[in-house]
DNA sequence: CGACACATTGACACCGGTGTCAATATGCTT
DNA sequence: AAGCATATTGACACCGGTGTCAATGTGTCG
């Protein structure tokens, strides 16, 4: 059945099996004769290279590792899709490790991971991409990364997209459509994302001229509870905010359950948008006006920076220097519109 | 740095790498000071055993791969959860693979995914745990698989839980509800779940003495789109159906979905249910009444079974003999209650 | 024609472990 | 004390590939 292995073909072709290492691996200094003589072989016996074999000598696994804590479950789970189709594309493996970010021990944990799985390179989801003792050891270990979405040049590569001017537009749409008292529920405080969102939100404020509301920015963590949470508060306020701004679309569809269950009907009562445009956004109703972030296309960028680096290749894609940061759209659905009589 | 191996180990302790093999592998016969001695310049160096060396020499790997085409997104995200939580307690590296169900060269491709990464067994979810070409090649490649959800001794292996049951209870908690027209949204028509869902429908009706309202049946599959679909068809019905059971719960909040955009109220108007409780199923408003499937414990056992059966251990879970099947719960929410004045 | 560059190929060691088997030491039986 | 079973250990080949280097063959130049 199976097993057919580089000495079986090397006996076959009447070559050595160095010869036949020489054409899988498309290298120079191979006569026509030979080469052809050796690939009816291989297409006659169906060899495949052992991916362990051919590890274990060139001390290269042709394994990467996506590794993720779990902030918004459709967010990973977008990315994902990403970096598993380029993976596919480029004979990849694709190892998943789920950890949490607060644990103590997750260096440690982490490192045993490389050293049970020898992966070649790792994806960073936030809030590990931000994590410097992580970062740290990745370096002294020599293991190569990627990081998602937290620009910021001194720490490696990364794919993520311009989360400020994702808030900033967004701001700048709900006060277009003359919503001045507009609630924030902010992201993870440990998450340099969330502070770029709030940049983008008083950017837009200041230049409308109109002073930012600092009572109406509310702590969350990026996940649905805690936008039930800030909701809560937020619609307790008065005057209440005439739109709530998440700062991403899970925490806006925990908004959304909030004023739903205080009787407040979206968007007639209230505006609800986010940021992400994850699947969720279009399963609930009504369905989440929102910054659309390339995630999936992000994930497919991070697998394909990772995985050049990995085979010393160039990366062909955009020039951008230090991060690449693809870019985000509005996308104008149910969950928002002028502020009403109330 | 790295890169202590067991001969810097064998060298150091003033042994034959063999007897260090012996030590890590806790083989008989090895003198308590020998092992002390080893052990103690395994500790000071901090030697760890390079997988890729073990999995050539033994010829297994030490990882699994779970393979999977995207039904209900957030039903393989809970099991993917229970899946990767035994992994990392015994070990293992997990590889994920994302399959189109309906791809004609899926049997192929699986199989190059198993040549690219020497996968010891493979994780099934449906609708692939039922693909018979599928599973004959891995037979015939002698690889280790673990089915979920589609109990069937002949193909082999399988956890999963008892949907005939689960829909029967849930029809029965309808019924006691006093919902006489009662809309089913079938699932997918290639996976044995839905026709078992189908028969517990049926066999409640059939104990309460109703007639079944074989019109009340709409195609569905598994999706929330066909669920929106399905909901679509049933809600144009007259009589109306007072309530809506879908075969998953992605499905029922697309049904949900569909009855807010027509304005209805759910529960006033009508009652939706559905099966699974996925971390959806608490993001919508109103909550779904459902019956929760231990999908992550699920995912923790096949992980279980697989790896305990690789490692040539006994399987000391449930004794049933031919398939496990968890048990599930029904979770009373929002989502259902008696038929109104309508 | 000799010297030399270059293309082609294979022998052999090596990556980091494990399996087999033989060599030696030890304890027990008679 | 001889005979034998058992415990402990290491030498060596092997898993399936790749890297190094030397040995050939071929073409070009002076």
């Amino acid at each position: 059945m199976s097993a057919v292995t580089i000495n079986d073909v090397a006996r076959q072709a009447g070559v050595s099996k160095k010869t036949v290492s020489r054409v899988i691996n498309n290298e120079a200094n191979v006569s026509v004769e030979t080469r052809d003589k050796v690939m009816a072989v291989i297409q006659a016996t169906g060899f495949k290279r052992n991916p362990l074999g051919m590890a274990l000598a060139k001390n290269r696994s042709l394994f990467i590792a996506l590794l993720a804590d779990n902030p918004s479950p459709g967010y990973l789970q977008k990315l994902q899709k990403g970096v598993l189709q380029y993976c596919s594309e480029s004979n990849m493996g694709l190892f998943l490790y789920d950890c949490s970010y607060r644990s103590p021990g997750l260096v440690a944990e982490i490192e045993g991971f490389i050293d049970n799985t020898l992966a070649d390179g790792l994806i960073l989801v936030p809030p590990l991409s931000d994590k410097k003792e992580l970062l740290d050891m990745l370096n002294r270990r020599k293991v190569a990364y990627v990081r998602i979405g937290a620009p910021d040049a001194a720490l490696g590569d990364s794919v993520g997209f311009d989360n400020q001017q994702a808030a900033y537009e967004l701001t700048r749409y709900l006060l277009r459509l003359k919503h001045k008292d507009i609630g924030f529920v902010l992201g993870h405080p440990d998450q340099g994302s969330s502070q770029r969102c709030e940049a983008g939100f008083r950017q837009a404020y200041a230049e409308a001229g109109i002073e930012f509301p600092e009572k109406l920015l509310v702590q969350g963590y990026y996940t649905f509870q805690s936008g039930v949470d800030a909701a809560a508060v937020l619609l307790n306020k008065t005057p209440r905010p005439t739109a709530i701004l998440a700062s991403n679309d899970e925490m806006a569809v925990g908004v959304l359950y909030s004023a739903h269950s205080r009787g407040l009907k979206v968007p007639d009562d209230i505006s609800v948008v986010g940021i992400d445009d994850i699947a969720l956004s279009t399963k609930v109703w009504p369905n989440l006006t929102t910054m659309r972030q390339p995630i999936t296309a992000i994930g497919y960028r991070a697998a394909y920076k990772l995985i050049r680096k990995l085979q010393g290749l160039p990366d062909e894609g955009p020039k951008n220097p230090e991060a690449d940061l693809l870019t985000c759209e509005l996308i104008v659905r149910d969950s928002a519109r002028e502020p009403g009589r109330n």
